[in-house]
DNA sequence: TTAATACCAAGTAAATAGGTAGGAAATTAG
DNA sequence: CTAATTTCCTACCTATTTACTTGGTATTAA
Protein backbone atom coordinates (compact mmCIF):
# COMPACT_ATOMS: atom_id res chain seq x y z
CA UNK A 1 0.00 0.00 0.00
CA UNK A 2 1.35 3.57 -0.51
CA UNK A 3 -0.43 6.37 0.70
CA UNK A 4 0.96 10.04 -0.69
CA UNK A 5 0.00 13.34 -1.25
CA UNK A 6 -1.55 12.16 -4.89
CA UNK A 7 -3.81 9.41 -3.10
CA UNK A 8 -5.11 12.20 -1.03
CA UNK A 9 -5.91 14.30 -3.72
CA UNK A 10 -7.69 11.82 -5.49
CA UNK A 11 -9.54 10.96 -2.64
CA UNK A 12 -10.59 14.60 -1.68
CA UNK A 13 -11.23 14.91 -5.52
CA UNK A 14 -13.76 12.21 -5.61
CA UNK A 15 -15.40 13.46 -2.21
CA UNK A 16 -16.25 16.41 -3.83
CA UNK A 17 -17.52 14.52 -7.08
CA UNK A 18 -19.50 12.28 -4.93
CA UNK A 19 -20.86 15.63 -2.68
CA UNK A 20 -21.56 17.70 -5.82
CA UNK A 21 -22.48 14.93 -8.65
CA UNK A 22 -26.31 15.01 -7.59
CA UNK A 23 -27.17 17.61 -9.52
CA UNK A 24 -25.59 17.09 -13.04
CA UNK A 25 -21.62 16.28 -13.60
CA UNK A 26 -19.16 18.69 -11.88
CA UNK A 27 -16.33 19.80 -14.30
CA UNK A 28 -12.47 19.43 -13.06
CA UNK A 29 -12.44 23.60 -13.23
CA UNK A 30 -14.91 23.93 -10.22
CA UNK A 31 -13.12 21.27 -8.46
CA UNK A 32 -9.69 22.57 -8.73
CA UNK A 33 -11.49 25.73 -7.60
CA UNK A 34 -12.87 23.79 -4.50
CA UNK A 35 -9.66 21.74 -3.77
CA UNK A 36 -7.00 23.80 -4.76
CA UNK A 37 -5.56 21.64 -7.02
CA UNK A 38 -4.08 22.73 -10.61
CA UNK A 39 -6.64 22.22 -13.61
CA UNK A 40 -4.50 19.61 -15.68
CA UNK A 41 -2.76 17.77 -12.53
CA UNK A 42 -6.68 16.83 -12.17
CA UNK A 43 -7.19 15.63 -15.63
CA UNK A 44 -3.97 13.63 -14.92
CA UNK A 45 -5.34 11.62 -11.70
CA UNK A 46 -8.80 11.60 -13.48
CA UNK A 47 -7.20 9.79 -16.78
CA UNK A 48 -6.16 7.64 -14.15
CA UNK A 49 -9.32 7.54 -12.07
CA UNK A 50 -11.70 7.18 -15.74
CA UNK A 51 -9.47 3.84 -17.17
CA UNK A 52 -10.20 2.06 -13.68
CA UNK A 53 -13.78 3.45 -14.05
CA UNK A 54 -14.51 4.93 -10.96
CA UNK A 55 -15.53 8.26 -13.16
CA UNK A 56 -17.11 8.80 -16.41
CA UNK A 57 -16.94 11.82 -18.17
CA UNK A 58 -19.35 13.73 -20.36
CA UNK A 59 -17.84 15.96 -22.78
CA UNK A 60 -18.96 19.45 -24.13
CA UNK A 61 -21.02 22.50 -22.48
CA UNK A 62 -22.11 21.62 -19.75
CA UNK A 63 -20.43 18.57 -19.16
CA UNK A 64 -17.97 16.78 -16.61
CA UNK A 65 -17.77 14.46 -14.33
CA UNK A 66 -19.69 11.42 -12.66
CA UNK A 67 -18.72 8.77 -10.71
CA UNK A 68 -18.40 5.75 -12.27
CA UNK A 69 -20.73 3.61 -10.11
CA UNK A 70 -22.31 4.14 -6.77
CA UNK A 71 -20.46 5.51 -4.20
CA UNK A 72 -21.09 2.66 -2.09
CA UNK A 73 -18.77 0.68 -4.33
CA UNK A 74 -15.49 2.85 -4.19
CA UNK A 75 -13.85 2.32 -1.75
CA UNK A 76 -10.53 4.45 -0.72
CA UNK A 77 -8.51 1.52 -1.87
CA UNK A 78 -9.85 1.53 -5.22
CA UNK A 79 -8.88 5.39 -5.79
CA UNK A 80 -5.58 5.01 -4.16
CA UNK A 81 -4.49 2.26 -6.12
CA UNK A 82 -5.99 3.83 -9.17
CA UNK A 83 -3.50 6.91 -8.97
CA UNK A 84 -0.56 5.19 -7.60
CA UNK A 85 -0.15 1.89 -9.68
CA UNK A 86 0.91 0.62 -6.49
CA UNK A 87 2.82 -3.06 -7.97
CA UNK A 88 5.27 -2.73 -5.64
CA UNK A 89 5.19 -6.00 -3.77
CA UNK A 90 8.57 -6.43 -2.15
CA UNK A 91 7.81 -10.38 -2.59
CA UNK A 92 11.40 -11.40 -3.03
CA UNK A 93 9.71 -14.64 -5.16
CA UNK A 94 13.18 -16.12 -6.54
CA UNK A 95 15.00 -13.42 -8.24
CA UNK A 96 15.79 -11.69 -4.84
CA UNK A 97 18.69 -13.38 -2.97
CA UNK A 98 17.24 -13.64 0.51
CA UNK A 99 20.85 -14.26 1.93
CA UNK A 100 19.80 -15.25 5.32
CA UNK A 101 16.29 -15.48 5.44
CA UNK A 102 16.15 -12.87 7.69
CA UNK A 103 15.31 -10.70 4.36
CA UNK A 104 12.25 -13.14 3.22
CA UNK A 105 10.90 -12.92 6.69
CA UNK A 106 10.84 -9.30 7.63
CA UNK A 107 9.44 -8.54 3.55
CA UNK A 108 7.00 -11.29 4.58
CA UNK A 109 5.43 -9.37 7.67
CA UNK A 110 5.61 -6.36 6.02
CA UNK A 111 3.70 -7.70 3.49
CA UNK A 112 1.44 -9.07 5.41
CA UNK A 113 0.72 -5.60 7.45
CA UNK A 114 0.64 -3.93 3.50
CA UNK A 115 -2.09 -6.06 2.79
CA UNK A 116 -3.72 -5.40 6.14
CA UNK A 117 -3.66 -1.98 5.48
CA UNK A 118 -5.29 -2.53 2.10
CA UNK A 119 -8.08 -4.76 3.31
CA UNK A 120 -8.66 -1.53 6.11
CA UNK A 121 -8.58 1.09 3.14
CA UNK A 122 -10.91 -1.22 0.58
CA UNK A 123 -13.59 -1.64 3.35
CA UNK A 124 -13.98 1.91 3.66
CA UNK A 125 -16.10 3.49 0.82
CA UNK A 126 -16.66 7.03 -0.50
CA UNK A 127 -20.32 6.90 0.79
CA UNK A 128 -19.55 5.47 4.29
CA UNK A 129 -17.02 8.28 4.58
CA UNK A 130 -19.98 10.97 3.82
CA UNK A 131 -22.27 9.10 5.70
CA UNK A 132 -20.51 9.60 8.75
CA UNK A 133 -19.40 13.04 7.88
CA UNK A 134 -17.03 13.00 10.64
CA UNK A 135 -15.85 9.72 12.53
CA UNK A 136 -13.17 10.69 15.31
CA UNK A 137 -14.30 9.56 19.25
CA UNK A 138 -15.09 6.08 20.04
CA UNK A 139 -12.37 4.15 18.55
CA UNK A 140 -12.16 0.47 19.05
CA UNK A 141 -9.55 -1.33 18.52
CA UNK A 142 -8.43 -2.84 15.42
CA UNK A 143 -9.46 -6.38 14.56
CA UNK A 144 -6.30 -8.10 14.31
CA UNK A 145 -5.35 -9.17 18.02
CA UNK A 146 -3.25 -6.35 18.88
CA UNK A 147 -2.02 -5.71 22.07
CA UNK A 148 -2.82 -1.74 22.63
CA UNK A 149 0.30 -0.59 23.69
CA UNK A 150 -0.19 2.96 25.41
CA UNK A 151 2.00 4.54 23.37
CA UNK A 152 0.32 5.33 20.10
CA UNK A 153 1.03 8.96 19.65
CA UNK A 154 3.44 10.66 17.33
CA UNK A 155 6.41 11.83 19.10
CA UNK B 1 -0.70 9.72 7.38
CA UNK B 2 1.94 8.91 4.51
CA UNK B 3 3.03 5.29 3.79
CA UNK B 4 6.16 5.52 1.21
CA UNK B 5 9.39 3.22 0.83
CA UNK B 6 10.92 5.29 3.29
CA UNK B 7 8.75 4.18 5.93
CA UNK B 8 8.77 0.39 4.68
CA UNK B 9 12.52 0.16 4.86
CA UNK B 10 12.36 2.03 8.16
CA UNK B 11 9.67 -0.85 9.52
CA UNK B 12 12.15 -3.57 7.96
CA UNK B 13 14.98 -2.67 9.27
CA UNK B 14 13.21 -2.13 12.99
CA UNK B 15 12.27 -5.19 12.43
CA UNK B 16 15.53 -7.14 11.35
CA UNK B 17 16.56 -5.12 14.44
CA UNK B 18 13.59 -6.99 16.88
CA UNK B 19 14.46 -10.61 15.59
CA UNK B 20 18.31 -10.27 15.76
CA UNK B 21 18.79 -8.17 18.59
CA UNK B 22 18.49 -10.73 21.66
CA UNK B 23 21.73 -11.65 21.25
CA UNK B 24 23.74 -8.43 21.45
CA UNK B 25 24.00 -5.01 19.02
CA UNK B 26 23.22 -5.14 15.36
CA UNK B 27 25.47 -3.45 12.66
CA UNK B 28 23.53 -1.20 10.26
CA UNK B 29 25.81 -3.20 7.77
CA UNK B 30 24.33 -6.11 8.95
CA UNK B 31 20.73 -4.89 8.16
CA UNK B 32 22.17 -3.61 5.03
CA UNK B 33 23.18 -7.30 3.72
CA UNK B 34 20.01 -8.43 5.03
CA UNK B 35 17.54 -6.18 3.70
CA UNK B 36 18.80 -5.11 0.76
CA UNK B 37 19.36 -1.05 2.08
CA UNK B 38 22.30 0.95 1.18
CA UNK B 39 24.06 1.41 4.38
CA UNK B 40 24.26 5.52 4.68
CA UNK B 41 20.53 5.41 3.73
CA UNK B 42 20.11 3.36 6.67
CA UNK B 43 22.76 5.66 8.55
CA UNK B 44 19.90 8.55 7.89
CA UNK B 45 16.71 6.46 8.76
CA UNK B 46 18.32 5.69 12.02
CA UNK B 47 19.66 9.11 12.81
CA UNK B 48 16.08 9.74 12.82
CA UNK B 49 14.91 6.76 14.75
CA UNK B 50 17.30 7.55 17.27
CA UNK B 51 16.27 10.88 17.65
CA UNK B 52 12.63 9.68 18.62
CA UNK B 53 14.17 7.29 21.12
CA UNK B 54 13.14 4.25 18.97
CA UNK B 55 16.82 2.64 18.73
CA UNK B 56 19.91 3.03 20.68
CA UNK B 57 23.86 2.94 19.02
CA UNK B 58 26.26 1.71 20.67
CA UNK B 59 29.24 2.70 19.41
CA UNK B 60 32.89 1.21 18.91
CA UNK B 61 33.67 -2.61 17.46
CA UNK B 62 31.19 -5.36 19.22
CA UNK B 63 28.74 -2.43 18.64
CA UNK B 64 25.74 -1.38 16.61
CA UNK B 65 22.07 -0.79 17.43
CA UNK B 66 19.68 -2.14 19.95
CA UNK B 67 16.05 -1.06 20.21
CA UNK B 68 15.26 1.97 21.81
CA UNK B 69 12.56 0.13 23.89
CA UNK B 70 10.32 -2.84 24.22
CA UNK B 71 9.11 -4.23 21.02
CA UNK B 72 5.76 -3.93 22.33
CA UNK B 73 6.10 -0.20 23.19
CA UNK B 74 7.05 0.19 19.72
CA UNK B 75 3.57 1.02 17.51
CA UNK B 76 4.51 0.85 13.50
CA UNK B 77 2.94 4.16 13.27
CA UNK B 78 5.83 5.50 15.65
CA UNK B 79 7.98 4.20 13.25
CA UNK B 80 6.59 5.77 9.94
CA UNK B 81 6.21 9.23 12.01
CA UNK B 82 9.93 8.84 12.64
CA UNK B 83 11.33 9.25 9.35
CA UNK B 84 8.59 10.78 7.18
CA UNK B 85 8.55 13.93 9.63
CA UNK B 86 4.27 13.93 8.83
CA UNK B 87 3.38 17.14 10.00
CA UNK B 88 1.09 17.66 6.36
CA UNK B 89 -2.42 18.02 7.82
CA UNK B 90 -4.72 19.36 5.59
CA UNK B 91 -6.50 21.27 8.36
CA UNK B 92 -7.71 24.35 6.48
CA UNK B 93 -7.65 26.58 9.93
CA UNK B 94 -8.05 29.97 9.25
CA UNK B 95 -5.05 30.99 6.45
CA UNK B 96 -6.55 28.68 3.53
CA UNK B 97 -9.37 30.46 1.70
CA UNK B 98 -12.07 27.52 2.17
CA UNK B 99 -14.44 29.34 -0.62
CA UNK B 100 -17.14 27.15 -0.64
CA UNK B 101 -16.99 24.91 2.17
CA UNK B 102 -16.87 22.00 -0.01
CA UNK B 103 -13.09 22.07 0.33
CA UNK B 104 -13.22 22.24 4.06
CA UNK B 105 -15.36 19.44 4.11
CA UNK B 106 -13.44 17.03 2.02
CA UNK B 107 -10.36 18.28 3.77
CA UNK B 108 -12.13 17.42 7.21
CA UNK B 109 -13.32 13.69 6.01
CA UNK B 110 -9.61 13.19 4.40
CA UNK B 111 -8.44 14.47 8.01
CA UNK B 112 -10.83 12.00 9.91
CA UNK B 113 -9.74 9.44 7.76
CA UNK B 114 -6.64 9.70 7.99
CA UNK B 115 -7.21 9.70 11.91
CA UNK B 116 -8.20 6.35 11.53
CA UNK B 117 -5.63 5.12 9.35
CA UNK B 118 -2.79 6.74 12.03
CA UNK B 119 -4.71 4.69 14.91
CA UNK B 120 -4.83 1.50 13.16
CA UNK B 121 -1.28 1.53 12.47
CA UNK B 122 -0.33 3.15 16.25
CA UNK B 123 -2.28 0.09 17.36
CA UNK B 124 0.05 -1.90 15.93
CA UNK B 125 3.21 -3.18 17.66
CA UNK B 126 6.40 -4.69 16.39
CA UNK B 127 5.47 -7.04 18.87
CA UNK B 128 2.15 -8.19 17.24
CA UNK B 129 3.94 -8.27 13.69
CA UNK B 130 5.95 -10.56 14.93
CA UNK B 131 4.32 -12.71 17.30
CA UNK B 132 1.53 -13.29 14.99
CA UNK B 133 4.78 -14.12 11.85
CA UNK B 134 1.99 -14.51 9.39
CA UNK B 135 -1.14 -12.54 9.57
CA UNK B 136 -3.86 -13.01 6.57
CA UNK B 137 -6.84 -15.23 6.86
CA UNK B 138 -9.60 -14.56 9.34
CA UNK B 139 -10.29 -10.57 8.86
CA UNK B 140 -13.26 -8.97 10.25
CA UNK B 141 -14.41 -5.94 9.51
CA UNK B 142 -12.86 -2.50 10.24
CA UNK B 143 -14.27 -1.20 13.21
CA UNK B 144 -15.81 1.65 11.68
CA UNK B 145 -19.61 1.67 10.91
CA UNK B 146 -18.59 0.47 7.25
CA UNK B 147 -20.21 -1.31 4.84
CA UNK B 148 -18.37 -3.97 3.29
CA UNK B 149 -18.70 -2.80 -0.38
CA UNK B 150 -18.18 -6.19 -2.37
CA UNK B 151 -15.37 -4.96 -4.59
CA UNK B 152 -13.01 -3.83 -2.43
CA UNK B 153 -9.49 -5.39 -4.37
CA UNK B 154 -7.65 -3.58 -6.87
CA UNK B 155 -8.49 -2.52 -10.11
C1' DT C 1 -20.58 28.13 -35.48
C1' DT C 2 -19.02 29.08 -31.12
C1' DA C 3 -17.97 28.16 -26.55
C1' DA C 4 -17.41 24.88 -23.07
C1' DT C 5 -15.72 20.96 -21.76
C1' DA C 6 -13.24 16.45 -21.70
C1' DC C 7 -9.19 14.51 -23.46
C1' DC C 8 -4.23 14.21 -24.77
C1' DA C 9 0.98 14.87 -24.95
C1' DA C 10 5.16 17.01 -23.97
C1' DG C 11 7.86 19.48 -21.04
C1' DT C 12 9.41 21.62 -16.47
C1' DA C 13 10.46 23.11 -11.64
C1' DA C 14 10.49 21.49 -7.10
C1' DA C 15 10.55 17.97 -3.81
C1' DT C 16 11.73 13.50 -2.33
C1' DA C 17 14.06 9.01 -2.47
C1' DG C 18 17.95 6.82 -2.26
C1' DG C 19 22.84 6.67 -2.62
C1' DT C 20 28.18 8.41 -2.48
C1' DA C 21 32.04 10.34 -0.38
C1' DG C 22 34.66 11.59 3.25
C1' DG C 23 35.18 12.13 7.21
C1' DA C 24 35.06 12.69 13.13
C1' DA C 25 34.13 10.53 17.57
C1' DA C 26 33.82 6.68 20.51
C1' DT C 27 35.15 2.30 21.96
C1' DT C 28 37.13 -2.18 21.98
C1' DA C 29 40.82 -5.64 20.90
C1' DG C 30 45.48 -6.24 20.55
C1' DC D 1 48.98 3.28 22.87
C1' DT D 2 47.48 1.83 18.48
C1' DA D 3 44.53 0.06 15.16
C1' DA D 4 40.21 -1.56 13.82
C1' DT D 5 35.34 -1.11 14.15
C1' DT D 6 31.42 1.13 14.39
C1' DT D 7 28.24 4.98 15.17
C1' DC D 8 27.59 9.56 13.93
C1' DC D 9 27.81 13.70 10.96
C1' DT D 10 27.91 16.74 6.71
C1' DA D 11 27.71 17.63 2.17
C1' DC D 12 26.64 16.49 -2.26
C1' DC D 13 24.51 13.93 -6.09
C1' DT D 14 21.30 11.39 -9.32
C1' DA D 15 16.80 9.42 -10.43
C1' DT D 16 12.14 9.51 -9.61
C1' DT D 17 7.94 11.54 -8.43
C1' DT D 18 4.92 15.67 -7.66
C1' DA D 19 2.57 19.06 -9.26
C1' DC D 20 2.13 22.18 -12.62
C1' DT D 21 2.42 24.54 -17.52
C1' DT D 22 1.63 24.87 -22.22
C1' DG D 23 -0.62 23.92 -26.23
C1' DG D 24 -3.24 21.59 -28.28
C1' DT D 25 -7.60 18.00 -30.30
C1' DA D 26 -12.28 15.93 -29.95
C1' DT D 27 -16.93 16.35 -28.69
C1' DT D 28 -21.17 18.47 -27.97
C1' DA D 29 -24.71 21.84 -26.20
C1' DA D 30 -26.48 26.26 -27.34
Amino acid sequence: MRLSTKGRYAVTAMLDLALNGAKGPVTLAEISENQGISLSYLEQLFAALRSKELVRGVRGPGGGYYLGKSADDISIANIICAVDEWVEFTRCGGRQNCSRGARCLTHSLWDDLSAEIFDFLANISLEDLIKRGSIEAEKKTPELNVVPNGDSQAA
